[in-house]
Formats: C-alpha cells, sequence, structure tokens
RNA sequence: CGGGGUGUAGCACAGCCCGGCUAGUGCGCUACGUUCGGGACGUAGAGGUCGGAGGUUCGAAUCCUCUCACCCCGACCA
C-alpha cells in the first residue's frame, strides 16, 4: 500500500486536494493561483464540453469567439456590473519589456510603454460582447443573436482551491439578445433547465433550480437563476447560472434596435455559463475514500483491460483475447485501454485505474484462458464477477448505463437525506450545525435578513426554489410572513 | 489586505532551538535478478546553488538583517 488517501472523514477538504493530485487531474503551477488542468482532467473537461455544446447546439446556439481584453472605459459602462468585479480584476498598464539598465540581465516593465488606456482581463465578457452587438442590431430581422464562446476568464481570487476557484479558469459564457422581454427570459430559463439537464444526465448530480435573492445575484442582471448542487460533506455548489439581463446592458451600451412597429427600442438580454468548476462538483459529488467515482458519461475511459501474466507467452495469448474485446467494446462506442505495461503488477493496476475513477475493469489472467472467462469489477459498487468473454461486448454496455443510472441514484438519495426543512432559528443552527446539507426554511424575503443569517452563520440563500409549493409561514429568523421555503445552505 | 506558517534531491519530510568533519530518511527514478489473480522484493546506483542577497564566525542548512516565493486561517467570490 503506497498510496493512501486521506479519508472524507477525516479531512474533507485535504481528501478534495489529494484526489485531484492523485488522480492526475490538476496541480498548483508555479502562477499564482493558477492550476495546470493535466491530460486527465482535461480529458474530463472535453467530455464535458461536448456534451454541453451540443446541448447549446440543439437549442439554437452558435460558438464565436471575442478578445481577452477589455478597455476599462469599456468595462465601466455598465456600472453594477462592473462595480461587482471590479475587486477582482486584473489589468494590463504596459506592452512592452525592456533590458533593464542596471546590467543584471534581467527584463523590466519599459515606463516607456505605458497604454494610453488600461485594459482589463475579461472576469466575464458581457461589456465586450454587448459593444459588438450594438453592430451587429438594428432591426427586429438581426435577432434574436444566440451566440456561445468556450473561453478562459481572469478572476483576481485571494482563496484558490483546484477547480472550485482558481485565478484564472475555463468556461463558456452563452449571450443572447431578443427583440422581447419574454423571448429573453423564456431563453434564460431554457438555459437553466438544459444545465439542470446536463448536471442529472451527464454528472448524475442531481440539482435544484431556482432563483437566486437580491443579494447573491450576478450584478447586472435583473434575474439570476442557477442550479445548486450538494456535494458529500453537506455543502452547496452553484453549478450553472442564467442570467435575464433585462435591457441593463443593452442600454449601457446603447444596443437598440427597429420593431416591426417602426419604433426604436433597447434590446433584451441574457447570458449563462457553466465552467471547469463542474468537475470539483463532479469529484465531490461522487467519489470515495479510494479515489474517484466518474460516471460513464463523463469518464475518458470506459473500460480498462488488464492482463495478469507471468511471461511474455501469457501476455500475447491474453492480448489476443485482448484486442478482440477492445475491437467490439470500440464498436460498440466505448472507449478501452489495454494497460499491458510489463513495469506494473496487476493489484497495482487496479488501485490505479480505481483511483482514477474507470467505472468497469477486465482482468484477463491464464485461468480465463482456459475457461473462455473475464474478471469484471464496477467501480461504484466494487463488485466482482466472472462472466464469458462472449457476453462481454453485449453486456458492458447496459452495465454503464447501469452505473450512470446508479450514481444518480445515489446521489439523489444522499441529497433527499440531506434536506430538512427548518421551523425555528435553533432548529436552523442546531440542523446547520450538526447536519449540514440544505435547509428549507422560512424567510421574510429582506436582504437585512438575510444577511444576518450568513453573518451569524455562514449560511446563505442558495436559492428561491423554482418548484416550491406556495406555504405560508413566518420567517426563521424574525417570524415575519413568508410564503414559500428557500434553500439555504453553507456553499462552495 | 490583516493573522499565522513553510522554503533542504522529482515528491514528502528530518536536521535548525544548542553552529563543527563527507547534509540525511521515506517514496519515486536507473540497471540487473527474482516476482506477477489486489498497491512485490533484493542488490547496486544516480540525484542537493539547504529559496535568494548580505552579515557574524576559524567554521553557517543551523545565528542576525534584508528580500522573494508559496501555503494555511479570516474578509470577498463561479
Amino acid at each position: 500500500m503506497a498510496k493512501q488517501i486521506t479519508s472524507r472523514a477525516e479531512d474533507y477538504s485535504q481528501w478534495y486536494v489529494e484526489l485531484v493530485k492523485l488522480a492526475d487531474l490538476a496541480e498548483n503551477s508555479d502562477v499564482r493561483g493558477c492550476m495546470v488542468i493535466k491530460p486527465y482532467g482535461y480529458a474530463i473537461w472535453e467530455k464535458m464540453q461536448q456534451g454541453l455544446d451540443q446541448m447549446f447546439k440543439d437549442t439554437g446556439h452558435v460558438n464565436a469567439y471575442f478578445p481577452l481584453f477589455v478597455p476599462k472605459s469599456m468595462f465601466e459602462a455598465e456600472e453594477k456590473n462592473a462595480e461587482g468585479f471590479a475587486k477582482e480584476c486584473a489589468i494590463v498598464t504596459h506592452y512592452r519589456l525592456k533590458t533593464d539598465p542596471a546590467g543584471n540581465g534581467k527584463l523590466m516593465v519599459d515606463p516607456e510603454a505605458r497604454l494610453e488606456e488600461e485594459l482589463v482581463v475579461r472576469p466575464t465578457s458581457e461589456a465586450i460582447i454587448w459593444n459588438t452587438y450594438k453592430k451587429w442590431i438594428q432591426s427586429h430581422r438581426d435577432l434574436p443573436i444566440l451566440v456561445n464562446q468556450w473561453a478562459n476568464v481572469v478572476r483576481w481570487e485571494m482563496r484558490t482551491r483546484l477547480f472550485l476557484r482558481t485565478a484564472e479558469f475555463l468556461w463558456q459564457e452563452g449571450h443572447t439578445a431578443h427583440a422581447t422581454a419574454a423571448e429573453a427570459e423564456k431563453e434564460t430559463r431554457t438555459m437553466l433547465d438544459v444545465y439542470a439537464d446536463f448536471a442529472e444526465n451527464f454528472m448524475a448530480v442531481p440539482v435544484i433550480k431556482g432563483k437566486k435573492s437580491e443579494g447573491e445575484k450576478f450584478p447586472g442582471a435583473i434575474d439570476t437563476y442557477c442550479i445548486e448542487a450538494l456535494m458529500q460533506d453537506g455543502k452547496a455548489l452553484q453549478a450553472g447560472t442564467s442570467h435575464f439581463l433585462g435591457q441593463n446592458f443593452a442600454q449601457a451600451f446603447d444596443v437598440k434596435f427597429t420593431g416591426k412597429d417602426g419604433k426604436l427600442e433597447y434590446v433584451w438580454g441574457t447570458s449563462w455559463g457553466a465552467s471547469t468548476r463542474l468537475i470539483g462538483g463532479l469529484i465531490m459529488a461522487h467519489s470515495d475514500d479510494d479515489g474517484l467515482i466518474l460516471p460513464p458519461k463523463l469518464a475518458p475511459i470506459h473500460v480498462v483491460i488488464v492482463p495478469i501474466f507471468k511471461n511474455d507467452q501469457e501476455l500475447s495469448a491474453i492480448s489476443e483475447v485482448a484486442d478482440k474485446l477492445m475491437k467490439e467494446l470500440k464498436a460498440a462506442g466505448l472507449s478501452v485501454k489495454f494497460d499491458n505495461r510489463d513495469t506494473h503488477k496487476p493489484g497495482f493496476k487496479f488501485a490505479e485505474y480505481e483511483l482514477k475513477g474507470v467505472p468497469v475493469r477486465l482482468a484477463i489472467g491464464p485461468r480465463d484462458l482456459e475457461q473462455g472467462t473475464v474478471e469484471l469489477a464496477r467501480r461504484d459498487t466494487r463488485e466482482k464477477k466472472s462472466m464469458k468473454a462472449t457476453d462481454v461486448a453485449t453486456e458492458v454496455p447496459s452495465l454503464l448505463d447501469d452505473i450512470q443510472k446508479n450514481l444518480y441514484r445515489k446521489a439523489l438519495k444522499f441529497r433527499e437525506d440531506m434536506t430538512t426543512p427548518v421551523n425555528s432559528w435553533d432548529e436552523f443552527k442546531k440542523v446547520l450545525e450538526e447536519k449540514g446539507g440544505f435547509l428549507l426554511a422560512h424567510w421574510d424575503g429582506t436582504a437585512e435578513t438575510e444577511a444576518k443569517i450568513k453573518e451569524e452563520t455562514k449560511a446563505t440563500i442558495r436559492c428561491i426554489p423554482l418548484d416550491a409549493p406556495v406555504e405560508k409561514g413566518k420567517c426563521v429568523l424574525t417570524g415575519n410572513p413568508s410564503n414559500q421555503r428557500v434553500l439555504f445552505a453553507k456553499a462552495y
């Protein structure tokens, strides 16, 4: 036993960090606050991109790319948005280095090369995009514009955690423009549904759809919708957001169109995004003390084949069987890896692929050759069974399906167990402290109460659930009347 | 930006308080051999500006000054 991960019970965040590193997903770089996403971690991101991108295309969106830099004057045009991000912007002030005249062989910023106007490194792209949309839109015939971009953004975070919060991260941001408020609102909700669909069907993570409170919403938006997922430590993670921007950005950037009636009106907008943070959520939702557990739909490798052999003769005999299985499984659309390294023992490989969360493992040894069998092991339940080699190609696809469903079921049950309606302030504090998870509580709807709860307990309103039933009640803190329960939790 | 901490081999660390010969340990790495159905073992090896600069001293990883970087805890956040 060489690599042992800190258990979740012992120290959840330590477990997370070690897992990310040991599973080869990412590491801290020598650049402050920035991470290196390693090939295996990036492969998961590519799977996420493929899934989301297809869903965006299916809902009528197209991809484009906008600049990394935003001139300060453009950035500040929408005041609330600019203010909201001001504290965490990286700014380019110079465009040239020169040799240090001190003769130390070093470079220095050339003071002569100061930019006329500073460039903000985008923390999000509304500004440059709405500046561009102004040129694209004159008539209702130019609408809607349904554009998405896959990009990196920079937010100068004080404290960073791999995938969950880094100074630079990868994401997609959709930016749409519409002729009517109703259409933009519909788009906002459509994309929220896309995110929820993705989270549940690809990530196997159940989410709660809701609206953000005034205090938690995106600066510059009229309404912010989100999906909230629950991690195994009982903390919430926002997994995607969709904003109804109203005419805020259209007004700030003077984007108007002529309607069918000939009248000039400001354009209605939305924006929506999901980031590499999803990878963090994926890890924290399913994985265990032995390593990652990946849902088949996002696993870079579906099946790994581990040969058990003493010598070259055995290996080549096993390879024949393995090659045949690989062909069959690949034909079924699966990604398969045959690990025929002779530098590591089977036990080492078993542990390694468990660490990396490969959903299905096939082991083939001399005994299997004699009997025409393979040993099949599934990562999620750790079950092992022997089966006929000829059945593999038909059984594995449905097994993967079952794993995908099982992970979702398990996560859903966990969330249900960890969602607690509370009716008094004492109960609120007690449940939050002792159990954690989601708390459903009445709230009087004021920012003051929200802030006070946050200050006293660290719990925030994750969202006002969309499907919450109307229910008369009293605010858990103030006792003032309330019409529905909202979702509270400590959050990442 | 406050408060704490750490920089010694690819990684994790010991040594520092109380200065002393050639700077260690584990993992990893290289070669060879034996192993191989749950993280193998043996033997032999390679690998270091002790974060950087300056100072004290016969002598500094160790003491002093300065400096840089990173990590953790808080306030802020996808």
